[in-house]
DNA sequence: GCGCTGCTTCGACATCTATCTAATCATTGA
DNA sequence: TCAATGATTAGATAGATGTCGAAGCAGCGC
């Protein structure tokens, strides 16, 4: 596991920077962010997710009547994934009478985005 | 389902655009799209493979033998993740002697932050 | 060649997930 | 109140996933 390893050697011809060690001792996120971040991701990680998500994204609200049409779904399979999308904060869903309308939640989604932007740019 | 259904009464007080339909008919993404964007982000929704994104964010590049020790798994495990990110197209991994270095493909990562920015800003 | 070390693959197992049908809850209108 | 319609929940089932130990593969140094 190399807990104080010697670097190992760099290729003749690299330009890289030579390390003093295997790896930067650097952790990279938080155990709990790691957690949270990957919950999202879970959100996603189903095309039918996918799908409603594109949705809000090109409409400001969407009638969870068609979420089942648009998907190729039964009702109660696109009730199952709007409600992991609920959970993850993707989406919110507010009742008007009959019907059930969902958006977006913009600040989840920078979230997401912000947690894949390189720190160099 | 309602596929040519009228429009749901808009509640009074409601300022939102009231709709033809109760549902815009676009299809939001292709089938195909939606399958691809969910492979990547099934890629990401494992506490693990995050963290792995997230050390290869903060650094050039990453040697894997230190991968299992910052995610606190096996080395086993850590290939098994690495593959799966490998296989989303996510990161690349080259040999060089003894160690093998991971990297972030960053035109991937970009392809993500795209598919979650509103259409709208 | 031989052993050593790092990485990957294999096999197994417990857990989680997507999907459906059927049942239940919520709201409206007669 | 009752029936109708939309949305959610419950239960069941087939398939996918994370994890590990063990085995196999790939370089390096002797």
């Amino acid at each position: 596991m190399s807990t104080a390893m010697m670097s190992p050697d760099t290729p003749v011809g690299m330009q890289l920077p030579i390390l003093t060690d295997c790896c930067p001792p650097s952790s990279a996120v938080r155990d709990d962010d790691a957690v949270s971040l990957a919950a999202m991701f879970k959100a996603l990680a189903d095309p039918a997710r996918v799908k409603i998500l594109s949705m809000l994204l090109n409409t400001p609200e969407v009638c969870a009547c068609d979420m089942a049409g648009q998907i190729g779904k039964t009702a109660a399979t696109a009730s199952h994934h709007l409600k992991l999308l609920k959970e993850a904060g993707l989406i919110s869903g507010e009742r008007r009478g009959t019907w059930v309308y969902y958006r977006v939640v913009p600040e989840r989604l920078k979230a997401i985005r912000d947690a894949l932007t390189l720190d160099a740019s």
